[in-house]
DNA sequence: TTTATTATGTAGACCAATTGTTATAAAAGT
DNA sequence: ACTTTTATAACAATTGGTCTACATAATAAA
């Protein structure tokens, strides 16, 4: 698992990179094969189903390792506002330290341009939103919040992450970010 | 003005439809003169540099709709608060009369992917965030808000404006801009 | 007023390059 | 021997872009 190619990791790490980065029609096949030092024969080989079977499996994949960090900050000691400030102040964090160009996979703006490829994609991409939602919601409601309210407090948050994240992306500057982070205890009280 | 074709005009009108519904890459200049009824060389005589400077044309010219919009709202009689909520509401009323498809051209996440693009484009579409945000700002002051604070209420607004299109195009749901409408006051106050 | 001349657009065939995809055969690993 | 993986070559289709021929309209010269 370490000193072997492994072809398939090495494929969907970097079509994860690249289609989170430039977008799904921007990323060509030719260009993952290329930097991920992979043959195209393997691409196939792993992925019958193309392209669009790639960019489903790396959304999946992303889906998962989202909930997993953002749950590790949520479910925390500290209150839900400071949770979600750690955790967008350390997306912002990383985004300088990167350039602007390692935001993956939380820059979800892809989900949109695959959301018209496909409806099997638009479905994938709702599901990622819903569990990153969700995480929030069952936290707020373990503080005692309403479900109704709960739920509604959970997609702000998600949605200000969001065009927070494209609007640093935009402009090469983590000042959105800050704003947001600084504003989450005002929309969560 | 009327009766005569327009091939100028019909192309913008198009390629704006199309770019900032699908994308830009998945938007082929093949497709825009196909839909707008006008032929090749009538793009390459209007637009000599080819698909960057149509789209770049496009991104400008709906950056001054948009400020023109926003300002109706923002500027008229009602609270900051109430102006915004009654944007965002417009905005998921024409979301839902149109089925999800005419949230041009408020729906900018385009502007990532453009801004792979080249530097020029980037430059572009900052100042379309940068212009939404200077008229929320300005009303702030307007009404005694400290300029720093009001920079970043604004960006806020704005990202959280962003991310809930994002969210409603994904999941052809109204319920984050309804959410994020209602999210408005406590985030201004 | 008629005739030349010059802009202004239109129309679409054509181009090289690249797209995603398929087929087939050679290896490698077990 | 047999499955798994790799390596190419070729595929049709489409991409953004160029080119030339043509029509129309405006202006100038006769």
């Amino acid at each position: 698992m370490s000193n072997k190619h492994n072809a398939r990791e090495a494929i969907l790490d970097t079509a994860s990179r690249l289609f989170f980065t430039q977008g799904y029609h921007a990323t060509g096949l030719n260009q993952i094969i290329k930097d991920s030092d992979s043959p195209k024969g393997s691409l196939y080989y792993y992925f019958p189903h193309g392209k669009e079977e790639l960019v489903l499996t790396c959304i999946n994949r992303t889906s998962e390792m989202v909930s997993q960090n953002l749950r590790h900050y949520v479910e925390g000691e500290d209150s839900p506002a400071q949770a979600v400030q750690n955790f967008i102040l350390s997306m912002a964090r990383e985004a300088e330290e990167s350039s602007f160009e390692g935001l993956v996979p939380f820059s979800f703006w892809v989900a949109v341009e695959t959301s018209c490829v496909s409806n099997e994609l638009r479905t994938a991409c709702q599901c990622v939103f819903k569990d990153w939602q969700d995480v929030i919601a069952q936290r707020l409601m373990k503080d005692g919040m309403q479900e109704e309210a709960a739920v509604g407090k959970a997609t702000v948050v998600v949605s200000l992450f969001e065009g927070a994240l494209l609007l640093a992306l935009t402009c090469r500057n983590v000042q959105p970010l800050v704003a947001a982070a600084e504003s989450i205890p005002a929309i969560l009280a």
